[in-house]
DNA sequence: ATCGAACCCCCTTTTC
DNA sequence: GAAAAGGGGGTTCGAT
């Protein structure tokens, strides 16, 4: 009983036995690179959460302030001011002012 | 300086004070109310996957099993054939058979 | 009709054929029934906030408040204090005063 | 009217102000920079897909691969034996033999 | 109490 | 524009 031939798909790439495998394993191996190289990075970003940890710094917070960097101060105005009108409204607020 | 009067932005309901807030209210509460529902019956799931677990079953492979159950066979089969074709491929394989 | 005897592991309920199937089965329906009972809830969710979309309301700032509601005002003021202290001292805030 | 100085919490570090700063910001933009690092690696994989899908091949299949291949033969064994009987047990499998 | 892993949810992007 | 898939982040649980 034989091997694995009988498992072809017809949308399988209509190469010579081998040729295919190759290039598939091409693919993989870069990509298999290139997450290692990113397990790598995220490590090293745990370092630093924890050195600023022991320095005193609220890792939490930090990750809140890294977050607000990446948009623009006219999105984060926007936003806050959204946010406040609709409290208001829902009278979560403590009214602001008189 | 005056209170939350100047936050009011133009794509806001143009209805008179108070319906707006409390038509949101009705969202807010109406959604709160879903996800307490949600968050009672995600633990009743829990209970019910510890009770599997003390009776022997290990809810890891039960939680494979619920998902795969949620497939159809076809879509299964094809997929685990599509795997086992890339995985011959790449000679990761013992090659099926004798 | 021989079928699982072969497979049997050590480690599963050393129980009468049968019986370990109709139990694992018993657990497995009653989560899939809580299941059910989540999902038909989450649409729900998404109909209310389709229908406060319809409204004029943003579902991202409902979402936001949401969120906050789930939280009480000290911990909301303590971090919103602590992220203000944090980007003062990177010098991203106006200075907050005249 | 001052500035910042009121907001200033216990459990900041007791350094002299600018250094907490200068300190913090370190943390940030090594932080930052190596967030970009991972994004510019995730925009690679990303093409690599692409490219590997213009040849014919199935992300989706090439996903499941990488992911089994993260594990050892003796995990995914192990997993797939488990399975296997609990979908037997469960009446979801052919009976698996002659 | 800290660390690590697993699960869940949100969001973004792509596809149809 | 609606639906689906993938990626990322946060949270919670178990383990040490």
């Amino acid at each position: 009983m034989p091997g694995y031939h009988q498992v072809t798909a017809s949308h399988m790439p209509a190469e010579v036995a081998g040729i295919t495998g190759a290039h598939l394993l091409q693919y993989i191996e870069r990509i298999e690179r290139l997450e290692e190289e990113k397990t790598a990075l995220g490590e090293q970003s745990k370092e630093i959460f924890q050195e600023a940890k022991s320095s005193g710094f609220d890792p939490k917070i930090i990750r809140i302030v890294l977050r607000e960097r990446k948009r623009t101060p006219e999105e984060l105005d926007e936003e806050e001011t959204m946010v406040l009108l609709y409290k208001q409204a829902l009278g979560m607020m403590p009214a602001a002012d008189s």
